[in-house]
DNA sequence: TGCCATTTGTTCGTATGTATT
DNA sequence: AAATACATACGAACAAATGGC
C-alpha cells in the first residue's frame, strides 16, 4: 500500500477536497454517492465515509441513510466595517446580534522590539497584555492579543474583567476617547489555541489585523492583534 | 500515548509547529537544540529530526553539524497603502520597487446577480471581464479579476492591453479620474490556477479584496476582485 | 401494496505505515 | 535491531432506510 507520502492521511486529504469543492461551489447541494467519490478520488468507501464524518462533524455535510449526503448551507459572513472610531459592540449591534467577549488571559510583559515601535515606547517597558475573545449570538468571531502601558494603564485587566470592554476599560483608566490610527492587514492558517478559542475547524483562516489606538493626543494607547475567523465576517472599509 | 487523531503525522505536526513559530517569530535566528525540541513537543528526537529535515528541504531551516539549526531569514512583506486612490504602481514605486502587471485573460461575460449590485447596473449587462496580473520586481503579487461596462468602456481591454494600466486605460476611454468607494476583506486558500499565475506553492493564502471604484459623480465604474498573495504583501489603511 | 434499485450504516478480516520502547 | 502498540487503508459482505414503479 501507498505510505502518505506528505504526511497528511488519505481520509484528511480527501476531506479537505471535499472541503473545498463545497466552499468553491463545485460541489453543491448533494454529494455524488460514496462509491463514485471513492472511485473519483482512487482511494476506498471507508476512506471518503471517513471524511464525510469529519465534515458532517464540523456541521459542512448532513449524512442521511438511503438518500444521501447534503451539503448544509453556510451561515453568510458577518460584515465588520472597520474605520478610525471601529467599536466592536457597536459593529455586531448594527447587525442586529448580540455581541460578547471574555478574557481568556492577561499577564504582564515586557515589550519586544516590535511591539516597542508600534506603541512608541522603549524596548523593555513594562506591558499589560490581554487575550480577548469576541463573539456574536454566541458565535466567536475573533480572538485579540492587546498591549497596553502598565505605567499608563495600572487597573486595565481589572477594568475590562469587570466590564467586557475595552472603551468602557479605558475610560475607566481615565481615557475617554480614543481612535484607530493604522490596521495592517495579512492573512494565517488559524494557530491551534485560536482554533480552539474560536470552535473552528484547526485548518480554517484568520484575517490579522495589526492596529495602532491613539489618544487625542495622537500617542498610542493600545496595540492590537486581532484574528478575524475568516469564514465567519468580512472586513469593510468606507474610503 | 496520543496517537494522531486529526490524520495528520506526528512529524508533520510538529514540522508545521515549527513553520508557524518561524513565521510568527517566536523561533528567531536559532532553534533549540534537537533535544529540547523532542521534550517540548513530547514527541522522540527522531520525530523532530524528521520535521526538521522537511523545512529544510523547504529553504526554511539550515541545519549545521556541531552548530545548531537556524532559521533562514523570509522575505519580508511588501506594504501596500490602500485607500480611497489605491494605484497599484505608485504604491509599488513608493517602496522603491518596478511596478509590472500583464493581462492573463479577457473575456465578455454578462452580470450575474453578485455583480450588478455591485456595479449598479441590470443583471444581464454585458461587461468586459479582465484576469490581470500585478508584479513588483518580477515578483508576482496579486491576480485580480475586474469587470466594466462594455456599453461604457468599449475599448478598455484594448486599452488596458496596450498601456498595462487600469488607470491609463479608463482615461484613454474618456475617465480622467476614479476613486475607491468600498473594499471588503476576507481571506482564502489559493485556487490552483491563481498559485500558477503567483509562482506560489498551492497551499498559500491569499487577501480577497472585493471593491467598487467610482466616478465623479460616484456611479460605478469598476468592481474588482483582487487576490493578494499573504505571504508577499501586507495591506495598510491608515483612518 | 410489494418489489427493487440506490444509498448510507455496520462489521468482519487483512495488510501496511508510524512512533516508541 | 527487534518488538510492540496504534493509526491508516483496502476489500467484501450484509443491514437499514429511502424512493420510484
Amino acid at each position: 500500500m501507498e505510505p502518505t507520502e506528505d504526511g497528511v492521511s488519505r481520509w484528511r486529504r480527501v476531506s479537505d477536497l471535499l472541503r473545498a469543492g463545497i466552499a468553491d461551489g463545485s460541489l453543491a447541494d448533494r454529494l455524488p454517492p460514496e462509491a463514485e467519490l471513492a472511485e473519483r478520488f482512487a482511494v476506498n468507501r471507508h476512506t471518503v465515509r471517513r471524511a464525510i464524518a469529519v465534515l458532517a462533524r464540523d456541521g459542512l455535510l448532513r449524512a442521511e441513510q438511503g438518500r444521501g449526503t447534503f451539503v448544509n448551507a453556510p451561515a453568510p459572513r458577518l460584515p465588520y466595517p472597520v474605520g478610525p472610531r471601529t467599536r466592536f459592540s457597536e459593529n455586531v449591534l448594527a447587525q442586529s446580534r448580540q455581541p460578547g467577549g471574555r478574557l481568556i488571559r492577561a499577564d504582564r510583559v515586557r515589550a519586544d522590539a516590535g511591539i516597542a515601535r508600534l506603541l512608541a515606547c522603549d524596548p523593555g517597558a513594562p506591558l499589560h497584555r490581554l487575550e480577548t475573545l469576541h463573539v456574536a449570538d454566541g458565535v466567536p468571531l475573533s480572538v485579540a492579543t492587546s498591549w497596553f502601558s502598565a505605567a499608563r494603564f495600572p487597573g486595565i485587566v481589572q477594568a475590562y474583567a469587570e466590564s467586557g470592554s475595552v472603551t468602557e476599560a479605558l475610560r475607566r483608566e481615565g481615557l475617554l476617547d480614543y481612535r484607530r490610527r493604522e490596521t495592517r492587514l495579512t492573512a494565517e492558517r488559524l494557530s491551534p489555541g485560536d482554533a480552539d478559542h474560536l470552535s473552528a475547524s484547526p485548518d480554517g483562516l484568520v484575517l490579522v489585523s495589526t492596529a495602532i489606538d491613539v489618544d487625542g493626543e495622537d500617542r498610542p494607547v493600545q496595540a492590537l492583534r486581532t484574528r478575524f475567523h475568516a469564514d465567519r465576517m468580512e472586513l469593510v472599509f468606507r474610503h
